[in-house]
DNA sequence: GACGCCACGC
DNA sequence: GACGTACGTGGCGTCG
């Protein structure tokens, strides 16, 4: 989970010097703010392990509640000198640490940090507020901690909302009902005189605000408070109003971009060395070496010295496997490692040492598999992958590098980011250094292979990695190498009549605005329609008027622009990302190679990049003819289509063994016009197009985890309805509601669910307090294993597929995998005979208590196969 | 370069 | 009752 750290700058500078005797470095400056911000930074970083951070500082003098009251933070004492001079080396300090600053003009940090909090909550961010000033922790919730530093600043109090109560009585809001009353010396609120901390708990414990106190003044016991109260009714009120902090501060930006990252190492080591910290020097040098992980294998000069399990690695920079070469070759048997430039090396004897090892482990076996390919060697020996490993252990961490896998085994290799650099600072290493990185490599793949496939065996996934994901690895990298042939000259003709079409759009979109602007941006677009054109304003996002389809829909009687917008959009679209970016991505060879990401998907689904194959246009014609482009090898060859039918409620109805569900796709029955003789308890001749098309919804909703809400913007129907159709549905399949609630039962006992196929997925938030998050976990536990299960089903297909001796007497050829669907490219001769092998590969791929059904078509091309 | 909006598929 | 609501990729505009 995500958390934030916001920091009350000033406030925690003072606490940092006044908590600690004063130091000077030799150039004279003091440091002991600075060394105490620094310690503080160091341990929230170690305790907290922020993903966003921030420190806030108040701006100038003035601020609006100056206005308010004259004397706000009047009589307050000067900034001592030996504190002033440390404020600039702390937000020097706060930069290299990788944290982002912010003040504002008028406003107080206070209000700064309200703003965000308040923001983070909603966002289901964990918070901590870190302040010297007690006002803040009228901020605490269920996600906001304040931790308030008391004497010095490694003492803290932890203000949870319990918290507050236990000290209080209070609720956090109510923080500005007490400082109302009692005020607050430090920032000159007057408050009601007489009135102290004890009293004012009294008062506000009968009529919880300073309102309420007010409004039952008669209730008041004592002649004197009585009198007070009525006399000072007002500096009450406005003493309240200055303690309230201001949540709606003008910030622009978003709690995203407080992304916390230590990226500037060397500039914070620089700091230390001229601050003289030298303790906090120690510890940087003690991360850096302590930690990384000294091989203690031997370098030899052959590949043939090498023996037992290896690891084995090519090395590239680049992301792209299939057009960038290997310029590196690293490998090793945990003792003895071999490192050698590729320019200095024969295909021949890498090839050689490849098929004469018993077993072959490396980080990512595709990638691995593509890069040999450019040295022309074929080889599908490969029995390990530590990344697929690591994916199928937990698939919400990030697939980085090598680095990162390993750092889960204790072994602390530098990143490829590290290494490399990043952006501007990227360099290309060569020479002993980069060899030792190399080395460190290729030894901790080898490392960590024991011991993941140890986790694998323990969470009885070894089966899965080992039996599916490596081998449909390897069908994926000849599947990405083939490619899939494309004829630019009918995107040609596409692009210049789409051009032109879209040329005529624009003048006549521009004549009925009025003027012309650039329609494809939503900031402009929104000024035409919602400004200009005065239409309703349907919908807003958080940086303006939203544009987006269903919007545009819901104007179409309002302004014939609309139409001419819709129509607009979408052949935009189409030109854009489909007609000339497919054209960017096709090859020499004609064709374009996709990559697909095996370790992405939370599900296990497959998604495909460079370009993405899996998305293109199918629903409207004019899209689908996208697909006329894509075409076989030669006119002898035609493109064969094979689609799952309805696997995900197959899955379901096997998972859940609903009678009603099992029966419907057992007798094959059209499941949603079944699904609405249930839902809507009428006669199979009585279901009308409509309920259908709702019944429909609802089984989407099932398959992907909508919710009430998706649904009803799916249809277009209240929530209200959505949620009566949903319960309507549960109550018909009362298997399937037994299947929601003991599922999201194990989520909660287990932390994970996991698919047919024992694939895991965690879900934390299942016992999240936040109801938004916590509904989106339960649903993602619902729906996890019904769509994990349908991609471990075509995922075996695959692999069958690869294996079968049958299949391999045709010369078809697999080329995408589109989620429940295969495309091959097969001869026109074999094409019949072929899809029958197939279909009986695809349909027995797995046992269910349902039949699973193949649909297929093939034609000419891409677009024919209907 | 990062982020937001929008749109495409399953 | 509020909350902000399937996943993924890519293009474009905007901002720094």
């Amino acid at each position: 989970m995500d958390k934030l750290i916001l920091i009350d700058g000033n406030s925690v500078a003072f606490r940092a010097f006044y908590g600690l005797p004063l130091l000077s470095n030799q150039s004279g400056l003091h440091t002991n703010a600075i060394f105490g911000y620094a310690r503080l930074l160091e341990k929230i970083i170690t305790d907290e392990k922020p993903t966003h951070f921030l420190v806030a500082f108040d701006a100038g003098k003035s601020t609006f509640r100056h206005k308010q009251y004259e004397e706000y933070k009047g009589g307050r004492q000067k900034t001592p000198p030996e504190l002033g001079e440390q404020l600039a080396p702390i937000r020097r300090l706060i930069d290299v640490y990788g944290i982002k600053r912010y003040e504002l003009d008028e406003y107080e940090a206070d209000d700064i940090i309200g703003t965000l909090s308040t923001k983070a909550d909603k966002e289901g961010l964990e918070t901590i507020i870190i302040t010297g000033d007690r006002d803040l922790t009228q901020l605490a919730s269920d996600h906001t901690t304040i931790y308030y530093t008391k004497k010095g600043i490694s003492d803290i109090d932890r203000y949870t909302p319990a918290f507050i109560e236990e000290l209080y009585g209070l609720k956090p809001e109510q923080i500005i009902d007490l400082k109302g009353l009692m005020g607050d010396k430090s920032d000159n609120i007057p408050g009601v005189p007489g009135i102290g901390e004890k009293t004012a708990l009294k008062l506000l414990k009968e009529h919880h605000s300073v309102e309420g106190v007010l409004e039952h003044l008669d209730e008041v016991k004592g002649k004197k408070l009585k009198e007070n109260l009525t006399e000072y009714r007002e500096d009450a009120l406005m003493s309240k109003d200055l303690a309230t902090i201001y949540k709606e501060v003008p910030i622009d930006f978003d709690i995203g971009s407080l992304k916390f990252e230590q990226d500037r190492e060397e500039d914070k080591y620089e700091l230390f060395k001229e601050l003289e910290f030298e303790s906090l020097l120690k510890n940087m040098d003690a991360a850096e070496t302590e930690d990384k992980v000294e091989f203690e294998d031997e370098l030899v000069d052959s590949l043939e010295e090498l023996s037992g399990d290896v690891s084995f690695h090519l090395e590239v920079r680049a992301e792209n496997y299939l057009v960038n070469a290997p310029v590196y070759l690293a490998a090793t048997d945990g003792t003895h490692t071999f490192i050698k430039p590729l320019n200095e090396l024969e295909s021949s004897s890498i090839e050689d040492f490849l098929t004469s090892r018993n077993s072959i482990n490396v980080y990512d076996i595709k990638r691995q598999m593509g890069l040999l390919r450019h040295l022309d060697i074929h080889f599908k020996g490969f029995d390990s992958d530590i990344m697929l490993g690591s994916f199928l252990l937990d698939p919400s961490k990030k697939i980085i590098d090598v680095a990162e896998t390993a750092a889960d085994f204790a072994i602390n290799i530098d990143s490829d980011d590290y290494h490399y650099g990043k952006g501007k600072k990227a360099v290309t290493p060569t020479g002993a250094e980069h060899e030792k990185f190399l080395n460190s490599k290729v030894m901790a793949i080898h490392k960590v292979r024991e011991p993941m496939e140890e986790y694998l065996r323990r969470d009885e996934m070894h089966e899965l990695w080992a039996t599916l994901e490596i081998p449909l690895a390897k069908v994926l990298a000849d599947m990405e190498y083939r490619g899939i042939k494309v004829d630019a000259s009918r995107l040609e003709e596409m692009e210049k009549d789409i051009q032109k079409r879209l040329d005529e759009i624009e003048s006549t979109i521009y004549e009925m605005a009025g003027e012309s602007f650039n329609i494809n941006s939503p900031k402009q677009l929104g000024h035409i329609l919602f400004e200009k054109l005065n239409l309703p304003v349907i919908k807003k996002t958080k940086t303006g008027y939203s544009t987006a389809v269903d919007v545009l829909e819901q104007l179409q009687d309002k302004h014939e622009i609309i139409e001419h917008l819709l129509h607009y959009r979408t052949l935009a679209k189409l030109q854009s990302t489909y007609v000339i970016g497919l054209q960017g991505e096709i090859k020499e060879d004609s064709k374009i190679h996709t990559r697909f990401n095996q370790t992405l998907a939370q599900t296990g689904r497959l998604s495909s990049v460079e370009p993405n194959l899996q998305n293109i246009p199918i629903r409207i014609d004019e899209g689908r003819k996208i697909r006329k482009a894509f075409v076989p090898k030669d006119e002898n060859h035609v493109l064969l289509a094979l689609d799952y039918s309805q696997i995900e409620l197959r899955v379901l109805a096997h998972i859940t063994q609903d009678e009603t569900m099992i029966n419907a796709f057992t007798s094959d029955t059209d499941i949603h016009t079944k699904t609405a003789m249930e839902v809507f308890k009428v006669d199979k001749e009585d279901v009308t197009q409509n309920m259908r098309r709702n019944a429909k919804a609802v089984n989407f909703g099932i398959v992907y985890g909508i919710s009430d809400y998706g649904l009803s913007q799916n249809l277009g129907i209240t929530r209200k309805e959505a949620k009566t159709f949903i319960d309507n549905y549960l109550n018909s399949f009362p298997q399937v509601k037994a299947f929601m609630k003991s599922i999201i039962q194990d989520a909660k006992r287990d932390g994970y669910v996991k698919t047919m196929l024992n694939r895991r997925r965690y879900i934390p938030d299942i016992h999240s307090k936040n109801f938004n998050a916590r509904s989106f976990a339960e649903r993602t536990a619902m729906n996890s294993p019904i769509q994990g299960t349908a991609a471990d089903i075509i995922k075996l297909a695959m692999v069958e597929y690869d294996r079968s001796e049958e299949a391999k007497k045709y010369d078809a050829k697999l080329l995408l995998q589109i989620h429940d669907e295969l495309i091959f490219d097969v001869p026109k001769d074999e094409v019949e005979d072929f899809i029958s092998i197939i279909r009986r590969i695809m349909e027995n791929a797995i046992e269910l208590s349902v039949p699973l059904n193949v649909d297929y078509g093939y034609g000419s091309d891409w677009y024919q196969v209907k």
